[in-house]
DNA sequence: TTGTAAATGTAGCCAAGGCTACATAGTATA
DNA sequence: TATACTATGTAGCCTTGGCTACATTTACAA
């Protein structure tokens, strides 16, 4: 079943040959660690479209979290140059974090739709979805937008 | 178009009207902190069931983590109910453990099997699946099961 | 039996992502 | 304008899940 060495080990020095378990899960956490990231750009990305303003204290509520909380993570957006921020301002994004943003919001609807359309009830699909979607692959993402073209 | 109190609880005695953005970013939260239990706990019925021994150096490997790593997170695992070890003694689960074990290694199996369905390559589906197994609600996971049945 | 290598365990560090408590700045209103 | 409420920010703590460095066991081979 596993068609690993049996010590799990890929034994340096030979080819990386393909992905180990270990890989597998290594990928699985990094995914995780932006998680945090991408939801936080996608809202400030929603709330200066839809409202002109992105204030701390709303992203807060919106992601269930204390303000400082979402002040200290503000504070990370903008070390990774994703987003600025002046005190007592809003918060703004820069081009790669619109971007990102966009990439977020893109796939996560994909997502949605692909699990409605495997039958997943929609309110599920968009709790589940909020999960999941940052596991997505490119592959995976091409695989079920290709899926959602079939299938209508 | 927030119903929930400014702290984030809903009021209990209120109606608990449908689930907020923030309760949806709260429940991929959770998820996100059971994961990595549930990755020890399968592989840990792995190990056992293929070779009769788990030992944290094994796990440790096979997940890509140090091995202190792999025994801090062991001792939670037994914190929890979930495991048990003695000093230099492989781990072995508890009978919750098992249980847990069996719904993830159905779980990882569905949630392959879906991916692999709708169209995603093997590797990416076992790649991504690795991730998105720990956010799939048994509402989806069902949805995901019938699938398959009117699928083959 | 003794020595050594591998496995196991411990200590202590780090960053992320939570929190509460408290301080300060802005805003709106009496 | 003075005041009070709200938003923002800071300090400091916690847990998880990583790590490296070092200590201790265990197991195996001379």
């Amino acid at each position: 079943m596993f068609e690993l060495a049996a010590d799990g080990l890929p034994k340096r020095g030979e080819l990386p040959a393909e992905p180990t378990q270990a890989d597998r899960f290594g990928k699985a956490r990094t995914a995780q660690s932006t998680a945090v990231m991408e939801d936080y750009v996608e809202l400030i990305s929603d709330l200066i479209g839809s409202g002109g303003e992105a204030r701390p204290t709303d992203i807060a509520r919106r992601l269930g979290v204390s303000h400082p909380t979402a002040i200290k993570t503000i504070a990370r957006l903008k070390r990774e140059g994703l987003a600025v921020a002046k005190p007592y301002r809003g918060v703004f994004l820069t081009e790669a974090g619109e971007h990102l943003a966009d990439r977020v919001r893109a796939r996560h609807r994909v997502v949605v739709d692909l699990l409605v359309a495997v039958g997943v009830p929609r309110d599920a699909a968009e709790q589940d979805a909020e999960g999941i979607e940052h596991h997505v692959s490119d592959a995976t993402l091409a695989a079920f937008a290709d899926y959602l073209r079939r299938d209508r």
